[in-house]
DNA sequence: CTTGACCTTCCCATGATGGGAGGCCTGAGG
DNA sequence: CCTCAGGCCTCCCATCATGGGAAGGTCAAG
């Protein structure tokens, strides 16, 4: 299996495939006599897990750190665990900073009038933070 | 005003004031004989502005979209709130990928022993994205 | 043998931010 | 007036994960 194939197989790209072989996240690929990388069902499923793992938003140091736990059989799930709530918790704080962002500006829009005027809450908003509106839609 | 004292007014690091220039997000500060920037209140407030537009999530090309309207009397306020509820949807939408993350997790942790065992429900979906467990916590 | 698809490496860009080097300037104390 | 600290200048580099593209070698089907 070429680098095109294991990206077809894996979902990661032949970029992507290349670029964890360089910061080592996985082994460097075996070659072939023209300097083709092989892979064989063993590096395919990493790529998998690295991709699920981006999927569920961690970074690639996660992502070293869970890759290394899952090839030692014998990990206690604690530290797969504490990576994992870590996450969690980083995710959370994430969500409800972007949370307040999106209130405040639900609100700012809710109290402009959105027409040829140029009177505007939102940008009054951004000049001076006031945080409030007379006018609600 | 020099950069370092704009940086303290607006909160903007000097490093940032420079950038902003750089990108032409605001117009090349005017300089001393010595070549140093400087500032007065109205560059001050567009800092401000910037740092204020920042902190809700805005990109720096919304940012250069607002800052453009700000600048306009004449600006039509449904400018503006296109704006905004387009970065709102945005946040929105990231809010509601995280959060799917976020509780993927929070299921596949609580189904985790998190001892000294190997047997990690965790580690078990991201290889194969089973999203279940039979051992609830 | 040709052609097209694929592989290789290397470089560049993103977006917003910080770090640091090397060199000039300014202001306050001596 | 001189000196020294601290501030300013520009320029380069790094981040993180990803993609784009160029130049050149390779493989397989026709």
């Amino acid at each position: 299996m070429n680098i095109g194939q294991a990206s077809r197989a894996s979902g990661v790209s032949a970029k992507m495939i290349r670029y964890y072989e360089e910061i080592e996240l996985v082994r460097p690929a075996s070659r072939t006599g023209a300097n083709y990388r092989e892979y064989a069902a063993r590096e395919i499923n990493e790529l998998r897990f690295i991709k699920r793992g981006r999927s569920l938003g961690f970074s690639m140091a996660e992502i070293a750190q869970l890759l290394s736990l899952w090839r030692d059989r014998d990990r206690p799930s604690r530290e797969v665990k504490a990576i994992a709530d870590r996450h969690v918790a980083d995710l959370d704080a994430r969500i409800a900073g972007m949370q307040a962002m999106a209130d405040t500006l639900r609100h700012l829009s809710q109290c402009c009038a959105g027409d040829g005027r140029p009177e505007c809450p939102i940008l009054a908003d951004i000049a001076e933070a006031s945080r409030s509106c007379d006018r609600p839609a």
